[in-house]
DNA sequence: ATGTGC
């Protein structure tokens, strides 16, 4: 495929900021001159990221400047970036690290590319439940899930022993302790069933144990504690959402879910809250804090930990940043919940298992080091993933194919092509009709984020499905189109 | 991402 003309002048502008991008067949193959490398005359040869994009999507300096970066990051004591590669989807980020990169690492970590938003994801059910009976009900199902999601009258109270599992343990750690001792609003919950369902959270096995670090202020000694994030769905572009199921392209591993055409679905994108940003938030502190002396600082502000020089510090993040990732599978795990127990509660005892909950921002064991997926997931052989389109727009059910070259990684959504500041700011009069809304039905007390979430500030997600079909990372399993959604 | 912010 031709690169298009459109593009020749973008990719000129970059190389006079010291980026070489060349094109070829929707790879996009970006280099730093060296005056730009985070290492300046250290290395011999710079690792290359490649960026897997349509040839007409837009192509973003910033973005592309912020993944250079990353790529040449490297630790003075040792350790550094080996590969790198960003999805479709791929858009700047506000701390320096696109959203969409995907990182290889060796001896070392870095806490600020995962940042604040530690162990975001996403998690699906199927609902046994027909379109036109779940819309006969919907006022009256909307009413009670604005009181859970919206004012806040839910009540998610624990023991002390419940929140250290929870932290130290993640979902078995936490359900231990609540099938002893069930409270608050998700008392009522069937504990078998989430217990069945522990083998769909994929990575959590690698979780389990890690988190022995726990700072004190999170995880009481004694008592009763009330969460006020837990169960929350927070901002930005996460959302719960009522979907249904529209297409079937992979019809064996859509049956292994439960999935058929015409059947409902619940959708959840959510994170670790206030959690993930207290631990991401000190650990980009405490990595700074830890830089050898005398050594220049990154000029991106992003600083590793490296596993020659500080074992003890990498080890203990890593710990710390599970902490975060384990809150963060309980709360779309309570999300879940509270949405399961509202249905039941209007339309009767009706099933909803779990299809799959699987993180899109988190560092990854991988061989000898690490693999850091900010806003990626993971697409090893046969792995269910979701990539959510944005609000208004289909998601998808995808199953991985191991593809190694590109990271065996993939898009975590449509990915942003309007800045939240544009769609906002003084003077910019976009009517809903504009942004896509009219046809949107979404509940939300803040009708801003609708407007900053609109389908207009959107890639095509169909587009980035495509570009991830032809390139050999994913298959498609099945394509949802949103019904209901809630926004904080 | 975050009860957003120098």
């Amino acid at each position: 495929m031709q690169q298009p003309k459109n593009t020749h002048r973008l990719l000129r502008a970059l190389a006079k900021q010291g980026l070489d991008v060349s094109y070829d067949n929707n790879i996009y193959t970006v280099r730093l001159n060296d005056a730009l490398s985070e290492q300046p005359n250290q290395r011999q040869e710079l690792p290359i990221a490649e960026v897997l994009l349509p040839p007409d999507f837009p192509i973003e300096g910033k973005a592309f400047q912020q993944l250079a970066r990353l790529t040449t990051l490297a630790h003075p004591g040792g350790g550094s970036v080996t590969r790198a590669f960003a999805t479709p989807d791929f858009h700047p980020g506000d701390t320096g690290v696109a959203i969409g990169s995907v990182i290889q690492t060796e001896g070392m970590v870095v806490p600020a590319a995962v940042g604040s938003d530690i162990n975001c994801g996403m998690r699906l059910h199927t609902i046994d439940l027909s379109l036109a009976d779940f819309l006969a009900q919907r006022d009256k199902f909307v009413a009670l899930m604005k009181g859970d999601y919206l004012l806040g009258t839910r009540d998610i109270t624990m023991t002390a022993a419940a929140s250290r599992g929870m932290f130290a343990d993640g979902i078995p750690g936490w359900l231990e302790q609540m099938t002893k001792q069930p409270m608050g609003s998700v008392a009522r919950s069937d504990f078998a069933q989430l217990w069945q369902e522990i083998d769909r959270v994929q990575f959590l096995g690698s979780m389990c144990g890690n988190a022995r670090w726990a700072p004190s202020e999170l995880t009481p000694a004694a008592g009763l504690v009330r969460d006020g994030d837990l169960g929350t769905v927070g901002g930005g572009n996460h959302f719960v959402e009522i979907q249904e199921v529209i297409e079937i392209r992979h019809p064996r591993l859509a049956y292994e879910s439960n999935i058929k055409v015409g059947q409902l679905a619940i959708a959840i994108h959510s994170g670790s809250r206030t959690v993930g940003k207290y631990i991401g938030g000190m650990w980009r502190d405490r990595a700074k804090a830890a830089w050898l002396k005398g050594c220049p600082f990154p000029q991106s502000d992003l600083f590793s930990l490296s596993t020659t020089t500080h074992p003890d510090l990498v080890a203990e993040y890593l710990e710390a940043e599970a902490t975060a990732a384990n809150y963060a599978f309980v709360n779309r795990l309570i999300l879940a919940e509270l949405m399961r127990l509202r249905l039941r509660e209007v339309y009767g005892d009706i099933a909803a298992p779990l299809v799959c909950d699987l993180p899109h921002n988190l560092t990854f064991p991988h061989k000898n080091g690490w693999i850091v997926r900010k806003g990626a997931c993971a697409a090893a052989a046969g792995q269910l993933l979701i990539t959510p389109g944005s609000m208004g727009t289909p998601s998808y059910l995808l199953s991985g194919l191991g593809n190694d070259r590109y990271l065996n990684s993939a898009s975590h959504g449509a990915g942003r092509s309007i800045s939240r500041f544009e769609l906002t700011r003084a003077g910019a009069n976009y009517t809903e009709s504009d942004l896509g809304l009219t046809a949107v039905d979404c509940i939300t007390l803040r009708n801003e984020r609708r407007i900053e979430e609109a389908p207009a500030a959107y890639k095509s997600i169909d587009r980035v499905i495509d570009t991830q079909v032809a390139a050999g990372t994913i298959e498609v399993v099945a394509k949802m189109r949103p019904i209901l959604t809630f926004k904080a």
